[in-house]
DNA sequence: AAAGATTGACTCGTCAATCTTT
DNA sequence: AAAGATTGACGAGTCAATCTTT
């Protein structure tokens, strides 16, 4: 049956191209969702997404350990980010009374503004330059490809 | 019929999931191809892309201005890694003789040997992780999606 | 010893300004 | 003046080492 297996480790050329694009439509469209949040809010993304991960939070707070898995960045990385983040009023540290060796990252109220006033822009965006390209069975299709995907590699 | 149309602004939870699951994956996938090719080859994902653009071009070179469009960096950023593919012996700068603003960027032997040294590892990486997943029907299904979305954004 | 978080040194990429050629 | 490319100053992220708490 060897014939019939599918090969393993070289992509055919069909494969190569729709991992071509994924990549090319994965920078096109980010760099477009970046440009415009800094341009009609002046907020990065990464600080969006972090608002974003803290206002579904319970008590809208997380320790640092779990805000970084949640947005993908490493621990070191995201204590530069909050310490910017700090500065700019949009979020706190508190440390963590249970644990002392932990830290709580809460949501101020003037982070939680700039979010409600960033999330339409954003949204806007992800619908005009994402979601409404693809027809309801498109969406469930490509959801399911993407979850696939993230659970090979071991998805927490 | 406006209760017929799609709500453009505003994403539902449906899409909105299938983009999350989207970026998940993409960050997942492209850290562990990186993470492979660094270990099994030490050699950057971006070098990699830029041996891989030259390969495919005419006499195996192309002008910064024209590499910097194919692997989605910026003109200075393509300037730095070529100073540094330089020094590694892995290309090497032509001026340009029919217009001498420009400048080729070539690819040596011993880039050419770093390519064909790195290519089975990336290759079997995206089998393994990306289109290994993949039935024929979804990859002709994503590589449509993707070209979709990269055309509404003025795909050059 | 191990986990959570931070810091220092370093790498990489970007913007704005500059230089050369057209 | 505009295009191609480079440079300086800077912003942002990573690794390894460190500190504190468990």
């Amino acid at each position: 049956m060897q014939f019939m297996q599918a090969n393993l480790s070289r992509p055919s050329g069909q494969q190569l191209a729709a991992w071509r694009a994924f990549l090319t439509a994965h920078a096109r469209v980010t760099e477009r969702l970046e440009h415009e949040l800094a341009v009609e809010r002046n907020l990065p993304l990464a600080w969006y997404d972090v608002l974003v991960q803290l206002s579904e939070a319970p008590a809208r707070r997380l320790r640092m350990h779990d805000l970084a898995r949640a947005v993908l960045l490493s621990r070191a990385g995201l204590t530069r980010l909050v310490d910017r983040m700090t500065t700019a009023g949009f979020v706190e540290r508190t440390p963590c009374e249970e644990d002392r060796r932990g830290t709580y990252v809460a949501m101020t109220d003037e982070g939680r503004d700039a979010l409600a006033n960033a999330a339409p822009v954003h949204l806007r965006g992800i619908a005009e330059h994402f979601s409404g390209l693809l027809c309801e069975t498109e969406t469930a299709a490509l959801e399911g490809i993407m979850r696939r995907i993230v659970e090979a590699l071991g998805g927490r």
